[in-house]
RNA sequence: GCCGGGGUGGUGUAGCCUGGUAGCAUCGGGGACUGUGGAUCCCCUCGCCCGAGUUCAAAUCUCGGCCCCGGCCCCA
């Protein structure tokens, strides 16, 4: 016997699973639709060069890559910018611009599961690839929050930054540019201890490092408006009011837009604006989405900017509360054949039923009346369809409302005047 | 990769400390009841994560592995 346990990391989802997420996902398509972009497919697995090419040693770690019957370096997709811009830059690029389209699909990276953490997840995207207008930001920006609103989550916050601000406020007091990865990932962490001792060695002047400091890192972590931000820089001007464009624009009603300056998001082709969105009772991995602006000249050898954001799926479908999870489907008919003779118009009546829409389920077991009726109740079904000899033999069937009791003979060739009689529910 | 907490029928649990018969609930299958249902009663299937060690004897104690959960890291 072979081992018969499920991949570490992944996980199998249930009919009822399945009716939540295929509800949730079907609510964000039309969502994106409404928008106007278009959805895109790409394969599940690529060229391993596409996703090792720029990617720093983490990336490459995690990626399931594997050598084809060919001998090719291939790899399952670690996420879906990538392939996207891969297909923009071959086949979308002659399209009218800006190109509006969006992603749904699974990712694979070799982690360490935990909650909220998956070898298997499944991401929901979408780019702008066009000029990066406040108009074009905003409507990126509000799509995803209202995509949270569309799943119900209501503690959801959206913290916005500008790599720019950061980079500018760096390159003010000197700082050396072969730093500011290791420098940039200790802002994002907001780690005071780590920024203090990378700038140390740079500057001398530690007034400008604490005031740095404070600029770059909210106190007691807590978001700040950006009204808060008193830099004088001209550098920084253009940046800022791109900034206020935006959120005026976004008209945060709900109080759920902060500004953040420590977001640097961890990809290099990020600059410009960049937003994240977290839900902070899911815990660790609380953060659900993350984008902004991005250049892609440098990894495609064309000039692409646009603007985009990655949903992680099922983190969205955890901090769904479990009231708005689904059911399956009830209603409709339950058929009861009674003897092999009433088995041909059982099938006819099963037919017409579901062909008109209807939920039509078979008792194929072969189960007596009583234990059928019994099951009937139990799938929910609000009619059950009696066929057995006599029924046959008259060209009719019996049809019985399981909420109310009532039952009554139908003729077979009157089944499509069912509709309106009953209530299919 | 690192640090904690756990793994008992399909699901949820008791038993573990203080080694000896694995109990309960629910779900699933069937029957009582061969053409009229959610009830009741009865029967049945299915389990100690894997391996090694200690012991007369291991679900229980020890070690290793695997997996799950939480945190770090990173991210979605």
């Amino acid at each position: 016997m072979f081992d018969l346990s499920r991949p570490r990391g992944t996980r199998d989802f249930s009919p009822n699973d399945m009716a939540s997420r295929r509800r949730i996902e079907e609510e964000f398509r039309k969502l994106l639709t409404s928008y106007g972009y278009g959805e895109v497919q790409t394969p599940a697995f690529e060229h391993a060069d596409l996703f090792i090419a720029r990617s720093g040693p983490q990336v490459i770690d995690q990626l399931y890559d594997f050598k084809d019957k060919g001998g090719r370096h291939m790899a399952l997709r670690p996420e879906l910018t990538a392939p996207v811009m891969r297909y923009y830059s071959t086949e979308l690029k002659s399209m009218p611009k800006p190109l509006r389209v969006f992603y749904f699909g699974n990712c694979f990276r070799y982690e360490r599961p935990q909650r909220g953490r998956f070898r298997e997840f499944w991401q929901l995207g979408i780019e702008y690839i066009g000029r990066r207008t406040p108009l074009a930001c905003s409507e990126v920006i509000s799509i995803s929050m209202e995509a949270m609103e569309r799943a119900k989550i209501n503690d959801h916050r959206v913290r916005i930054g500008h790599i720019g601000i950061v980079r500018s406020l760096l390159g003010t007091i000197g700082i050396d540019t072969e730093n500011y990865r290791d420098l940039m990932i200790a802002i994002d962490k907001k780690d005071k201890i780590a920024m203090e001792r990378i700038m140390c060695d740079e500057v001398e002047d530690a007034h400008e490092i604490t005031s740095l400091l404070t600029t770059l890192v909210p106190k007691d972590h807590a978001p700040k408006t950006l009204s808060d931000m008193s830099i004088d820089h001209p550098d920084l001007k253009d940046a800022i009011d791109h900034l206020r464009s935006i959120l005026h624009l976004l008209d945060d009603q709900q109080g759920r837009v902060h500004f953040d300056p420590s977001i640097t998001r961890g990809l290099d082709y990020y600059e410009g604006m960049v937003f994240e969105i977290d839900i902070p009772s899911l815990g660790a991995e609380k953060q659900v989405c993350g984008g902004g602006e991005y250049s892609l000249s440098n990894i495609l050898g064309s000039e692409v900017e646009g603007i985009g954001f990655g949903i992680g799926f099922d983190r969205v479908m955890m901090a769904i509360a479990d009231s708005e999870r689904d059911a399956l489907p009830t209603g409709g008919f339950y058929i009861i054949p009674l003897g092999e003779s009433a088995n041909v118009m059982a099938r006819h009546v099963q037919r017409d039923l579901t062909a008109a829409g209807h939920r039509c389920i078979m008792e194929a077991q072969g189960r007596g009346l009583k234990k059928a009726l019994s099951i009937a109740t139990s799938m929910g079904a609000r009619y059950a369809v009696i066929i057995g000899e006599e029924e046959v033999g008259s060209g009719e069937f019996s049809l019985k409302d399981l909420v109310t009791g009532d039952q009554r003979r139908i003729a077979f060739k009157g089944l499509s005047k069912l509709e309106g009689v009953f209530h299919d529910q």
